[in-house]
DNA sequence: TAAAATAGTTTCAATACTTAACTATTAACA
DNA sequence: TGTTAATAGTTAAGTATTGAAACTATTTTA
């Protein structure tokens, strides 16, 4: 085994040691805030997310999410008719749907967003300017295998 | 701002530009691996992988997956039924059940991890040494968070 | 020993997800 | 240009996921 393969083995190991655990408590921590505050679930506050990160129509969701279309397609209606998505048929090209934010899907992400972010610093608190940097760096390492 | 704040939000939005997607990624791999070679879902791959990491009864389970005990409770359930695990009445306190993977169960996990490890590896192929020893310090420095 | 705490299950209702089959629209091409 | 193929999205049907509330069984506590 080279060197280099040892290093692959190392980062996959700390990935799976790591990742999971993290993301189950990012999801049961805006489960907590998105359905507390808001009647919503942890996957419709992900989909509003990526409609806000510039993802507006349902395909597009549908591969940045890696889930099939007839799952954003049922996700999307629940949040049009709770009133924090518009869906109109484009104008371009009249196959496609533009969707948009309402006032109060923007308002929601804004306050989830503020929470879980606050919340994120408060356990970040505990690492010092290193550590902070070498997480920032991990992260776009990481970044660059999803290219 | 501090720079101590700055690093910290910096942390935080390379956090949120990296994991979903990268998540999203692997669930779908997942996912394929698991639908396709055994009648698996991505969730129950986890409580196996849990199960396989000593979270032996149901709360472990729970907690350590940050999901309801009703939760865990059926899905383990439907694993009793798929013949993956083993589920008896704990002798020392007999409130508790012990959780096994049978044989079917070890190779499942056996099979689906040198799958997704070896389209891990593929993936970082293009990263150079330096890089996969960012992320795995950068996954060290993260799972500090956890703590 | 009675009351409280703990581990787990059942039931119910709402979501999430997939595959297959469908409609509507646009692109390709002979 | 008219037919076929491709693309975007929806609907339908079935299974899985999840939490809250109410339950049983067991152990601990006071």
């Amino acid at each position: 085994m080279t060197s280099s393969e040892r290093l692959r083995d190392q980062a996959i190991d700390r990935f799976w040691e790591t990742v999971p655990p993290l993301w189950n408590v990012v999801r049961s921590h805006i489960r907590a805030t998105a359905t507390g505050n808001f009647d919503i679930t942890v996957e419709q506050f992900h989909v509003l997310r990526y409609v806000r990160r510039g993802k507006e129509s349902m395909s597009e969701l549908a591969t940045a999410k890696n889930i099939s279309r007839p799952a954003i397609s049922q996700a999307v209606e629940l949040l049009v008719k709770k009133g924090l998505l518009t869906r109109v048929q484009s104008t371009k090209d009249r196959r496609y749907v533009d969707l948009a934010l309402t006032d109060a899907g923007n308002h929601l992400l804004d306050t989830v967003f503020k929470e879980t972010r606050a919340w994120m610093k408060e356990r970040m608190s505990k690492l010092n300017a290193d550590e902070l940097e070498t997480i920032a760096n991990g992260m776009e390492a990481l970044k660059r295998m999803l290219e």
